[in-house]
DNA sequence: GTCTATAAATGGATAGAC
DNA sequence: GTCTATCCATTTATAGAC
């Protein structure tokens, strides 16, 4: 009993693992089984199809979304809580980054995800709002009319494709590297809107960039 | 004679709408075949296979970026020189766009796009960068230490991915808006970085976004 | 729960007639 | 250049034994 982990979710694993490796669509429920040592029958009684598998994952990643995304920060105008969550929100992503890396593959393959997807970037850019809300509320930054909107709706963007960008135009990295670096050129799209001088800002910033190095 | 196209220009047309709409993998050279009227046999005798279709619309996206991209701005501080410039590279992308809809199953399929598309990327960051230091030089803007640097390879990034985010987020709208709204969300973020009052800036890109509609 | 074997469907690719 | 016919490989999916 102890330690034995359950075929169903071994197969959730390697799925994940294979797809995020080389791509969903060039993953067979063949080459699954194959990997786990386990026949492609015994894979079908877990799970009738790769969509099925699919919409299991969707749905592990949709709950830790969720969670992430609903947990609240407890000190808004502390940097490093504000480091902390967008840290998190980029691992999440990487962990799934499947999804993004074939996403008209995913959603061809399965429609019914399509709306789920797009509530949770919804969610997401709300969230960031939110954040900016409070900054603002606090005192550290200012926008100009129709600015706030127009940086969550970016932000959001960029929370979402990063790692991609960075994938191809620096590759071989380490996901650690590239998710610190994520992190950074996230927060730094704040700094112009810093109430007054933005310049310790930036340095608070690049302190961080380096200690997580 | 004349009006007549080729069947091996018909190829790639087919394949590349196909491939928009449905996404790379999902559509097989049966699948152009049956969609053109002709047979498979005949699209094999002009093509060997779909990594070489593949390859062959590569070669037409490269060299239309790259005329696009190396293509001078006569006036780089007018804002409609630029405006354009930038609807343009949408217009470009998104004229291919199942290269980056689909980016893990294509270069999968065809790993020696790679580098090439990572060039692309590399260039697209290079030319925003020479945009940048115009306008610098010019006086429209200035930059902290670093700050141009982080603004380039975040526009690109930008550039490149904000049509897939859009068409995720807000499904169902013309081509034509949403690169529009593309355009717009892209010279707003060089705003906080006016040189004194920003606001009149701001007045002018909003105009041109309600023109273009 | 897991295996073997196999069916059914699809996609990639080629030979040879017209 | 184009078609028909066909073959091979891969993938999905199921039936039945252990």
């Amino acid at each position: 009993m102890a330690g034995k982990v359950k075929t169903r979710d071994r197969i959730l694993q390697t799925s994940l693992a294979l797809f995020n490796q080389e791509g969903e669509a060039q993953v067979s429920t063949v080459d699954i089984a194959a990997v786990m040592g386990i026949s492609p029958g015994n894979l079908y009684y877990h799970f009738r199809g790769k969509e099925v598998i699919i919409e299991a994952l969707f749905d592990d990643f949709e709950e830790e979304m969720r969670q992430v995304l609903s947990a609240p920060i407890k000190r808004p105008l502390d940097i490093e809580d504000n480091w902390i969550f967008v840290y998190i929100l980029f691992e999440e992503i990487n962990d799934f980054r499947f999804f993004y890396y074939g996403l008209a593959s995913v959603l061809e393959r399965c429609p019914n995800l399509r709306p789920r997807f797009a509530r949770l970037l919804k969610l997401k850019q709300d969230t960031v709002d939110a954040i900016l809300t409070a900054l603002e509320k606090g005192g550290l930054i200012t926008f100009g009319p129709g600015e706030q909107d127009a940086l969550a709706t970016r932000l959001a963007a960029h929370l979402t494709f990063w790692l991609q960008y960075r994938d191809l135009t620096a590759p071989a990295q380490s996901s650690r590297t590239i998710i610190n670096d994520g992190v950074y050129s996230t927060m730094i799209q704040i700094a112009p809107y810093i109430a007054g001088d933005r310049a310790p800002y930036a340095a608070l910033l690049t302190e961080y960039f380096k200690k997580q190095r």
